[in-house]
DNA sequence: ATGGTCGGGAACCGA
């Protein structure tokens, strides 16, 4: 079974760019972040064409997230715990596949300090105590998205330009440092400890022609999801093409 | 060089 990740940046604009990368990778599930429209304006016929079932937690202009599925999926929440008055649409959680899925969106946090920087470091406790809670059910769960978190100088190919970054700060490496001290792998890195494995290219400054990239997009696997790792991928060809997406997806295969 | 380029949605905000 393939799980995967993509933050499409906006899914009118990379509609074509899914449907093919849909035809060529055939995912059992995938997790869609920033799709930047209402539920209600999601193109459900055209990714129901393609054989996919569809949840869709969309949100008017930013944010939004989905989970498409060739066998249907049972969806848990459409919303991180611990905020009631948080209205921003990044997390949906559901069993597909064998597995508890979660797709999320991480806030991104700049600039430091401020309260969007606040508001990640927050959003990022709240989500390690929903994978302490996933963690004890012990089954197979998969946190996959796009986490706005370098974790290392590995994963960045300009570190010395992006040193005041949220994405790169003590405070939210520590926090994603917390999830492997729980037990979850990282998957990607896992396999390939000493690769770039770069999955965002930003789009001012050539940075795809430089190679200047970032790796923010993670599959974090629950002991028992990781015991039945198979193999894993990023597919960086993706970001070639005319009217990418700045990510491109990446994805895990479980036995 | 405190730059640059997208998407969404109709002037800027977010990344």
């Amino acid at each position: 079974m393939k799980f995967a990740t993509f933050n499409v940046n906006g899914i009118g604009a990379r509609l074509p760019r899914l449907l093919e990368w849909l035809a060529e990778a055939r995912p059992d599930v995938v997790g869609l972040q920033e799709i930047k429209t209402q539920t209600e304006s999601f193109p459900l016929a055209a990714i129901e064409a393609a054989g996919y079932h569809v949840l869709v937690h969309g949100q008017k202009g930013f944010n939004g997230v989905a989970i498409l599925s060739r066998e249907p999926a049972q969806e848990i929440h459409r919303q991180l715990p611990g905020d009631e008055e948080d209205v921003q649409s990044r997390w949906i959680e559901a069993q597909v596949a064998g597995v508890h899925f979660v797709c999320l969106y991480l806030p991104n946090g700049n600039p430091v300090p401020g309260p969007k920087f606040d508001y990640k470091l927050a959003w990022m406790d709240r989500m390690l105590a929903r994978a302490a809670e996933l963690a004890a059910s012990e089954q197979p769960v998969i946190l996959a998205g796009d986490w706005n978190v370098c974790p290392t100088d590995l994963d960045l190919a300009r570190p010395d330009m992006m040193a005041g970054d949220a994405l790169v700060q003590p405070e939210t490496r520590a926090r994603f440092r917390a999830l492997a001290a729980a037990g979850w792998t990282d998957a990607i890195r896992a396999q390939r400890p000493h690769a770039p494995c770069y999955s965002y290219w930003d789009y001012q400054a050539g940075a795809w022609a430089k190679n200047w990239g970032l790796r923010i997009d993670h599959l974090m696997l629950s002991p028992a999801a990781a015991d039945r790792l198979r193999d894993t991928g990023i597919d960086r060809e993706v970001r070639g093409a005319e009217r990418a997406s700045d990510h491109v997806p990446a994805w895990v295969e479980l036995a």
